[in-house]
RNA sequence: GGCCCGGUAGCUCAGUCGGUUAGAGCGCCUGCCUGUCACGCAGGAGGCCGAGGGUUCGAGUCCCUUCCGGGUCGCCA
């Protein structure tokens, strides 16, 4: 005996006759006092099933106290809905379920939102209680295209001979990169295990071990102020394989991206995908992660303006600054309040002014306008093909604090003026990134990204003269201004590796406590290796089109790193901070104490 | 760590210049109803205004502190 022969979306008109049992949940309750219907939800959809004292006296007396959310199993026959009565809304809208037995498998309380209303609810609610909100079949859409797009990758990645295969969760904390979770060890006291930011020097291993091509679906772990798209705990599909180039990966990769948009959304890619170097994707959009849906590039005006007699301009191109602009098409209309709002908004990126010239049909208007001749200006919209009707923004000052500013500024007027397409996903490649970046803080160079990177074979020679000059063998995949994936070329010997920690300010004692292991490895036939990692959740959010990760991932945590559900994290028993040697400075376990 | 937005009924929100008894929609409960599908009709219940302190004759409203959620910069691939 079954607890159900079908699953509540499945059944059609071929049904219509057979008995068929059901188990689900009650979506809602329809009482018309001589007649009740209700809608039966499981997750493959909804089906009407009709309660009549005709069909059967005790299942009609037994659905009057049925209410939303109870769980229930009914047997009953498929039947064709009377002429007029379909309804258009649920798939099953032409038949219905008369029902003989019904059997209450489990009641519900009044839930704090039902899922069909939740998507309106606080997301905090939805947390809290998100065994309710994965109910929703929206939720439900999301967990399923994310099964689905793993499944396909593990199978594309099979087909091309990689092997899946599993790293440590508990591992060793290193320097450099986000801030690690720390395991205490109950064995070694005062010694702690890191929980991986990912699986790097694993998968090098592994192709020191002679494994050729792995990959893996791997959660990491970094203990940094969370985002929208930042999850403290999120999943990479890892992958790395020995012998193999830059655009080796790079082909692989394009072709791994087509397979799943084309298999879970039914989407073709143009391949290949258009490749920026870092330089020309920071010279053109202001960032490395370039939203390429829309147009609207930065302009250098720099050479225009120096000497000018405006000195805001031409003092900070006298410094070595930069005047850059974009041309906000259409947007002359803006008023003073608009211009004002997104000047407030690019001081958060450091830049300390916006100015601007509206371009009319009879002349220009602009704060600024005074400063320049005629020519001047007449050069500097023939420069950013400015046309009546135009705003030119113009943000002066050193190069990154331009490029963010206006790197911010041109996804806020193509947000503005529509612009930005959800349904559209244009790819790219930025290649040939600095291996190195000025931490201004430390006062070191920083790995771009991260410490085993190699660097571009002409570059190598550079190391003791000009490091910031270096070009790494990195590349990343963006996709409508979110970076998917990044990876790199490897570095395979021992002398490469130890240049590159000193050149970051780790010490030949240092890079032997924390790396040493690798530095071995290297020393035992390493093979040239490279890989790449993607942002699984990241990944499944521009595929479904969500704005948040959290809504691609069953239990997600809040910005603040909180599990709204589980409560966690938690005081734990002194116990067992007792049997870690660990003593904390809040005297979390004496209040425990108390408690008891 | 900084900045911004929010927290009022189960949910989503309104609440004027500080004023007397804090409202709406949905939901919920009870009754009626044999073709609804956001069923309908009638009636009803439901509030620590996030928490603490202050100003005031009087605070949901003003001030301070704090907690929580979201966004963002720093941080982080």
């Amino acid at each position: 005996m079954k607890m159900r022969s079908h699953m509540c979306g499945q059944i059609t008109l071929a049904e219509v006759g057979q008995e068929v049992t059901l188990a689900g949940w009650v979506q809602r309750r329809r009482d018309h006092g001589g007649l009740i219907f209700v809608d039966l939800r499981d997750r493959s959809g909804i089906i009407q099933i009709v309660f009549s004292p005709d069909v059967n006296e005790e299942a009609f007396h037994l659905a009057e106290k049925l209410r939303n959310e109870y769980v229930v199993r009914v047997v009953g026959t498929v039947m064709q809905r009377p002429a007029g009565l379909f309804n258009p809304n649920i798939s099953t809208g032409d038949i219905e379920i008369y029902v003989e037995k019904l059997e209450v498998l489990n009641a519900s309380k009044l839930p704090p939102f039902f899922p069909d209303e939740a998507s309106g609810v606080d997301e905090s609610v939805r947390l809290r209680y998100r065994y309710l909100d994965l109910r929703r079949p929206e939720m439900q859409e999301n967990l399923k295209l994310r099964h689905e797009v793993t499944k396909t990758i593990r199978n594309f990645l099979d087909r091309k001979g990689f092997w899946e295969i599993e790293t440590p969760i508990l591992t060793k904390s290193s320097p450099e990169g986000a801030r690690d979770y720390l395991v205490p060890s109950r064995i070694y006291p005062g010694k702690f295990f890191a929980l991986p930011q990912s699986p790097q020097l694993f998968k090098q291993l592994l192709m020191v071990s002679g494994i050729d091509k792995y990959f893996q679906i791997a959660r990491c772990f970094r203990d940094e102020d969370l985002r929208a798209d930042r999850q403290p705990e999120f999943t990479q599909i890892d992958l790395e394989a020995s012998f193999i180039t830059r655009d080796e990966i790079i082909d692989l990769m394009e072709e791994m991206v087509s397979e799943v948009f084309d298999k879970t959304k039914g989407i073709k890619l143009l391949t290949p995908f258009p490749r920026l170097t870092y330089q020309e994707a920071m010279d053109r959009f202001g960032t490395d992660r370039p939203d390429l849906r829309f147009g609207i590039e930065l302009v250098d005006v720099s050479d225009l303006v120096v000497n000018t007699n405006f000195k805001v301009f031409s003092e900070v191109v006298a410094k070595g600054g930069q005047v850059k602009g974009i041309n906000a098409k259409d947007c002359a209309k803006f008023t003073r309040k608009e211009i004002d709002e997104l000047t407030k908004q690019v001081s958060e990126y450091g830049a300390k002014g916006l100015a601007w010239i509206a371009v009319n049909e009879d002349g220009v208007r602009s704060p600024i306008a005074k400063f320049f001749s005629e020519e001047t200006i007449s050069a500097i919209c023939e420069r950013m093909s400015a046309n009546p009707g135009d705003l030119l923004l113009f943000v002066a000052d050193k190069p990154s604090v331009v490029a963010a500013s206006l790197g911010y500024l041109r996804v806020e007027i193509a947000k503005r003026l529509g612009l930005i397409i959800p349904d559209r996903f244009k790819f790219c490649w930025v290649v040939d990134f600095p291996l190195f970046e000025y931490d201004e803080e430390e006062k070191r160079f920083v790995a771009m990204h991260h410490p085993f990177t190699s660097p571009m074979d002409e570059d190598i020679e550079l190391f003791d003269s000009d490091p910031g000059k270096m070009r790494a063998k990195a590349y990343d995949l963006i996709l409508n201004g979110v970076e998917l994936g990044g990876g790199s070329i490897r570095i395979h010997r021992r002398d490469i590796q130890e240049k590159m920690f000193k050149t970051i300010g780790i010490s030949a004692e240092e890079a032997q406590d924390k790396f040493g292991y690798l530095l071995e490895a290297f020393d035992f036939g390493a093979p040239p290796h490279g890989g790449i990692a993607f942002g699984l959740d990241r990944f499944i959010m521009l595929l479904a089109q969500r704005d948040s990760i959290r809504d691609v991932i069953a239990f997600p945590k809040t910005q603040s790193s909180a599990c709204l559900l589980t409560k966690a994290p938690s005081e734990v028993e002194p116990k067992q901070l007792k049997e870690l040697h660990i003593k904390t400075e809040i005297g979390a376990n004496n209040r425990l104490q108390e408690k008891k």
